[in-house]
DNA sequence: GCGTATGGTTATATGCAATAACTTATTTTG
DNA sequence: CAAAATAAGTTATTGCATATAACCATACGC
């Protein structure tokens, strides 16, 4: 197996190496059937960059996940919950443990603000700020990388399918 | 990743959502930072298919994973299990439950045969398949309403763009 | 006002991916 | 050739992500 790097999908206890199966081995298997699905596809590639997300940012126990909350509150700050989640495509339930363990790290924080008085308005504290600044400086180096490695215009050409497909959605 | 057991992730059916990206408001929320990560976008159009994929196989109870390694046995009989895994980046340890899954229902076939006596040559059943072309053929459904969508050229160039990133793993 | 919808929360179930440790068989090699 | 290293398959266990249901408090339409 050509084993990449050693790459961990799970960065949080940080103790793992080993997950060299991102990439397959050409060998004589035949997977006709697989290759044409964009489903499975994107599968794949979605594991690839996960992976190189992964390494990148384990040494900032950050997931993708909350990666995308940092940044979106940065950019967007006094965003409400909901907005986020709607924004993400996650669900509120779900968000919740997120959140606190992102304000367990003094990283966000909920401000009750007039005007709605069920909801909150998510903000980075000042050392929010600095990590988010400094993670996604990492996070884009590691996209650079990977731009590097596909080439300037399909990857512009693939960001564009991607967001052209996200955005012509479904219902 | 998501399961989908009844009502997908995307039911939009009037009722209050957490799970509203499709009705995106791209008004206000700025997303930018998030919209040139290829790793996030990628997340998220697999999302998109995932949850298309999803909707379309519930019938069949199969997951994506699932999928692939029947779809698999199917086109390579005897395959190994190993081969499986390093094939489709699965690790061995967790592949074991998935097939005794599918042997459970009567899908597949452990075969032993002589050469290693260690390993397992797999096969599909023959009701193994009937269930995958079935299967199949609704999934090819789903792709070519996935690829209408998306239209024929920007399918095209994104299939190729895929296979050419996982396929130029680092390594 | 009352019924209903919304923002946020807890509790909970399920599925997927990762690690460690083990058994049996094969291959390597001193 | 026997011991050591490696490979195929398995079990057990953990952590994370996602989904549902039920709930409280507040807001809003009528």
């Amino acid at each position: 197996m050509p084993v990449p790097k050693k790459t961990s999908r799970r960065a949080s206890t940080s103790k793992g190496k080993a997950n060299a199966a991102a990439t397959r081995p050409r060998s004589t298997v035949n997977t006709d059937a697989l290759d044409k699905s964009l489903s499975y596809s994107l599968r794949r590639a979605q594991f690839s960059t996960y992976d190189a997300f992964s390494s990148t940012m384990e040494s900032f126990d950050i997931r993708l996940s909350q990666f995308a909350v940092l940044v979106l509150i940065r950019s967007n700050p006094g965003l409400t919950q909901s907005a986020i989640c709607s924004t993400l495509g996650i669900q509120k339930t779900n968000f919740v443990a997120l959140l606190d363990k992102l304000e367990d790290r003094d990283l966000t924080v909920r401000r009750k603000v007039g005007g709605d008085r069920r909801s909150s308005a998510l903000h980075l504290t000042p050392a929010g700020e600095t990590f988010v600044a400094i993670m996604e400086a990492a996070h884009d180096q590691m996209e650079k990388k990977l731009a590097k490695r596909l080439g300037a215009k399909k990857t512009r050409e693939l960001l564009a399918i991607l967001h052209d497909f996200s955005g012509t959605g479904h219902a």
